[in-house]
DNA sequence: GTTATATTTCAATATTCGTAGAAATATGGA
DNA sequence: TCCATATTTCTACGAATATTGAAATATAAC
C-alpha cells in the first residue's frame, strides 16, 4: 500500500459516522448491507450517508452493487489488511518481539451477539 | 478501545506528515528518536512538527521524554494495537476465515534495511 | 402510465485543520 | 553571566470537512 492510500484510508475512518459505518459493515463480512438498512440502524439521513459512503468507497474501503431498489455495501477487506499492514510495516525495526502486535480479528471482543 | 478514541488515533494518522512521523517511529521502536532528529530525517520544520506531535500524543500514539536539550518521542503500541483490535473487532461475524485478517508487524515489507 | 420506495446530487454554511513567521522557553557549555 | 542549541508557543490565514434541506434519479408495484 502507498502512503497516499493510507492516509486516505485513515481520514476515511476518521470520522464518527463513517467508523460506525464501516465497523458495522466488517461485522457484516462479504455479504454486507443495503444502505437503507445502514441508515435505520445508525440513525442517519440518506444523503449525509450518501457523502459517507462516497468516502469510504473512494478510499477503497467499501464496495457496492445494486440488488432491485437497494444499494448493497460491503467492506473490502484487501484494503482493511494493507492499512494494517502498513502501519505495522518493519515495527521496532524487525523484532516485533518489542511491540507485541495484535493478533487481528478477534472473534468478538465484548457484547457479543447471541447466535438466536 | 472507546469509539472516540479511535476516531482520535485514526484522525492523528491522516495526515501526510504525521504518519511519516509515526512509522518512523514505530520502525525505531521503544528507544524512540529525537524531535531533532525526526525533523531533519523528514525535512519539517519544527514548530510545524511540534503540532504534529502533540496531535499524535493527544492520540495516544507517542510518548515523550526529554533527554537534556531534546526531546524524543517514542510509539506507544499499546494504542496502535488496539486501534487495529478495535477495527477489526467480531469481523465477519467471528468467522475471519472469510476476510482473512493480516499478521500484523511483519518484519520488513520492501526495502529491507541492510542489518550493517 | 402513475405512484411509492431507495438512494443520490446539488448548493450553502459553520467548523476544523495545516502551515508559516516571529518570539519565547529550557537546557547545556564557556 | 553570556551564548548556542533544541523545542515550544502564539497569531494569522487559506483550504478542506460535515451537515442540512430541497430536488433529482432509478427501480419496483399497481
Amino acid at each position: 500500500m502507498e502512503q497516499i492510500d493510507a492516509v486516505a484510508a485513515l481520514a476515511a475512518l476518521a470520522q464518527d459516522n463513517r467508523l460506525d459505518v464501516y465497523r458495522l459493515l466488517v461485522q457484516s463480512g462479504p455479504d454486507g448491507m443495503a444502505a437503507g438498512a445502514i441508515a435505520d440502524r445508525l440513525g442517519l439521513a440518506p444523503n449525509t450517508l450518501t457523502f459517507h459512503f462516497d468516502r469510504l468507497r473512494a478510499a477503497g474501503l467499501v464496495t457496492v452493487r445494486r440488488d432491485g431498489r437497494s444499494m448493497i455495501y460491503a467492506a473490502h477487506f484487501d484494503t482493511m489488511n494493507s492499512l494494517i499492514g502498513y502501519l505495522t510495516d518493519n515495527c521496532c525495526g524487525g523484532q516485533p518481539e518489542q511491540c507485541a502486535p495484535a493478533a487481528a480479528c478477534k472473534p468478538s471482543t465484548k457484547r457479543a451477539r447471541q447466535t438466536a
